[in-house]
DNA sequence: AGTGCTGTAAACAACA
DNA sequence: CTGTTGTTTACAGCAC
């Protein structure tokens, strides 16, 4: 429908590989007007999105792929005697399906999809996935419950081996989390109102499942069952290897297989596999063996992995959605705990790390774990009033304070796509402030900017043109002649010359302010939200160099500076620098400049993080990744 | 509508 | 000759 459209307004992708030169090969389809269609920070006016459907749909799109790949391991286990030539099910990592072709990005979602075709689509897609959940939770429960009548019966003619107590426990676990899960999963949705149910759709199997199989019922079954019936032998039989199937299920970044989504049996989640005509097939065609023993316990635990996957989305979705919409967080429908330990560590290494001296606002370390662990921080304190308009450089205009900004979000700028919501004169004045000499050569400028930002890894040219373009244009960048050559310094008083207005504790620009830190940091968070989904397990705890801290005042009033700053400044609470002793600061021309001693590796790594990520043109990256570090 | 800021593209020169 | 660095111009989009 409409993805199919757009692909054809992909963001563009200029070659990355120095080709500025040649012709009017302008994938920018714009022309010059690049800043209207930088994703990141700037705001579309036509078919415009807000942040809290864009949200939205993210989420229900991870949520999709994995539904999709639950019903792919429905089908399975379904019919095992079908799938055993082949390959077993397709596993479908998330990352690949999030970069598939049938998944569009926000840019391409921002101009094609007006709020209320997003909103239909959403509530489409809420119902359909919502069905089909249910039908796959009411399978699984049928198919265990098919499992062990056969085990019972086939148990009646072996020899019990061994004991099975771990196993009875994986199973009631299994049959809990199921059915939990799918309680959980359709309260939550009802809860968050995204869907209305279409009566008789949602409820029915909410009712119906929970009675075909009580817990009660299966772990009577289930004692009968293991009194008398080996599991455990017959694992890995027949090309059915326990540990393969499951590692390639859990680990969803590393295969790279397209996402089957034609295969998705039916639209309306009915897969024929389950009807009760399948059901004595299966009964009579499957009678007890050990490979359908160990097939089934494969599919719990392939079940169990996606439903903690599936938990931790939707819990994810319903943390995003409460921000959203200012409620009151609700309690956590999902009493499971979830991965958070990157999470933790990601708030800490980037809360403390940047080296402004900013007191910075404790949003990192005190928020409650959020799902959203790389998402910009600011977004909790910024997101209520962030579905308004959306402005261009909102940070730029009211003095978002980048360096705070980059503390709590470095990691995630470092990782996700997505363009910082600063200017390049902002991001090249933060860049050289960093250093302990407040100069910088361009090389170590264009290092700093690819080390702290994925989105600055590809479309070289264009961004570098843009920044040796910025450095010569503002007279706030100052060329320094270097026995080795030249370096960039900063002049703080013509910088601070050409800032816009101060806030002054004007509520209006406040809370133009806060809205707008809101859409940058949500679009980030939902670009983070891509990020993430596609490598749960990436997020190294990378260090920020702190030795440049040490020689760096805390630098003045930038759009860098916070707003907690401003506001202190105006009230005079902390002592500050004027701009005349920012400028009047000797500019101390270094002898050596360090060339990029450290700056390439750190790049290196990035890279192939973000080679795993979401970026569509990867290759780009690898072509071009060499290249800067060896410059 | 005008203005300023910003981003992008591109031409060009100097230099290693 | 090639690539990098630096300057400059042009143009478009956005916000005010």
């Amino acid at each position: 429908m409409m993805v199919e459209s757009a692909s054809e307004t992909i963001r563009s992708a200029p070659s990355g590989q120095n080709g500025v030169s040649s012709l009017s090969n302008q994938p920018d389809g714009g022309g010059g007007g690049g800043g209207g269609r930088e994703g990141a920070a700037s705001g579309d006016s036509n078919g415009e999105l807000s942040p809290v459907e864009l949200l939205h749909f993210q989420q229900q799109q991870a949520l999709q792929v994995a539904r999709q790949f639950l019903l792919q391991q429905a089908a399975g286990l379904s019919s095992p005697s079908s799938n055993e030539g082949k390959q077993p099910s397709v596993q479908v990592p998330v990352s690949v399906a999030m970069m598939s072709p049938q998944m569009i990005t926000p840019q391409q979602m921002q101009q094609i999809l007006s709020p209320p075709q997003l909103q239909a689509l959403l509530q489409q897609q809420q119902a359909i996935m919502l069905q089909q959940l249910q039908e796959y939770y009411k399978k699984q429960q049928e198919q265990l419950h098919l499992q062990l009548l056969t085990q019972q019966q086939a148990g009646k003619q072996q020899p019990k081996e061994q004991p099975l107590g771990n196993k009875q426990l994986a199973f009631q676990q299994q049959l809990l989390q199921m059915q939990q899960l799918q309680q959980q999963h359709l309260l939550n949705l009802q809860r968050q109102g995204l869907v209305s149910l279409p009566p008789g759709q949602g409820t029915v199997p909410l009712q119906t499942l929970p009675q075909a199989v009580c817990p009660s019922d299966l772990q009577q079954l289930w004692k009968e069952v293991t009194a008398a019936q080996p599991v455990e032998d017959s694992i890995k039989q027949e090309g059915l290897d326990l540990t393969t199937n499951t590692s390639n299920s859990t680990s969803f970044s590393a295969a790279k297989v397209s996402p089957p989504i034609s295969h998705h049996p039916l639209p309306n989640g009915q897969s024929t596999m389950h009807t009760p005509r399948r059901d004595r097939h299966l009964n009579t065609e499957h009678a007890l063996d050990d490979r359908s023993t160990a097939q089934c316990r494969v599919q719990m635990q392939v079940v169990q992995q996606l439903e903690i996957q599936l938990a931790k989305e939707s819990e994810r979705l319903q943390a995003m959605m409460a921000h959203l919409h200012m409620r009151p967080s609700e309690p956590k429908p999902f009493s499971q705990p979830l991965n958070l330990v990157s999470s933790a560590t990601l708030s800490k290494s980037t809360s403390d790390t940047f080296p402004d001296g900013l007191p910075h606002p404790p949003t990192s370390a005190t928020a409650p774990i959020t799902p959203l662990r790389q998402g910009p921080s600011v977004i909790s304190s910024s997101t209520l009033h962030s579905v308004g308009p959306i402005r261009r450089r909102n940070s730029e205009k009211f003095c978002t304070p980048i360096s705070s900004e980059l503390a709590q979000n470095h990691e995630f700028y470092k990782n996700a796509d997505v363009r910082p919501p600063f200017t390049y004169a902002s991001l090249i004045r933060q860049a050289i402030l960093e250093t302990p000499d407040r100069q910088l050569t361009l090389n170590e400028i264009y290092n700093w900017f690819t080390r702290m930002f994925a989105y600055f890894r590809r479309n070289t040219a264009t961004w570098k043109n843009a920044v040796r373009h910025n450095l010569s244009l503002h007279k706030c960048f100052v060329r320094v002649e270097n026995v080795k050559g030249a370096v960039w310094t900063v002049d703080e008083h013509e910088y601070q010359k050409r800032r816009p207005p101060k806030m002054t504790g004007s509520p209006t620009l406040v809370k133009n302010m806060i809205s707008g830190l809101g859409y940058g940091a949500l679009n980030a968070s939902y670009q983070a939200a891509l990020a993430e989904s596609s490598f749960p397990l990436l997020n190294s705890p990378t260090m920020i160099n702190t030795s440049s801290a040490s020689g760096m005042l805390h630098v003045g009033h930038d759009d860098v500076s916070s707003t907690v700053e401003q506001v202190n400044s105006n009230g005079s609470s902390s002592p500050r620098l004027s701009p005349q002793q920012y400028s009047s600061h000797p500019v101390h021309v270094k002898e050596e400049p360090a060339e990029a001693e450290d700056d390439s590796r750190p790049v290196s790594l990035l890279a192939t993080a973000t080679q795993n990520v979401t970026i569509p043109d990867d290759r780009d990256l690898e072509e071009e990744l060499p290249v800067e570090d060896l410059s």
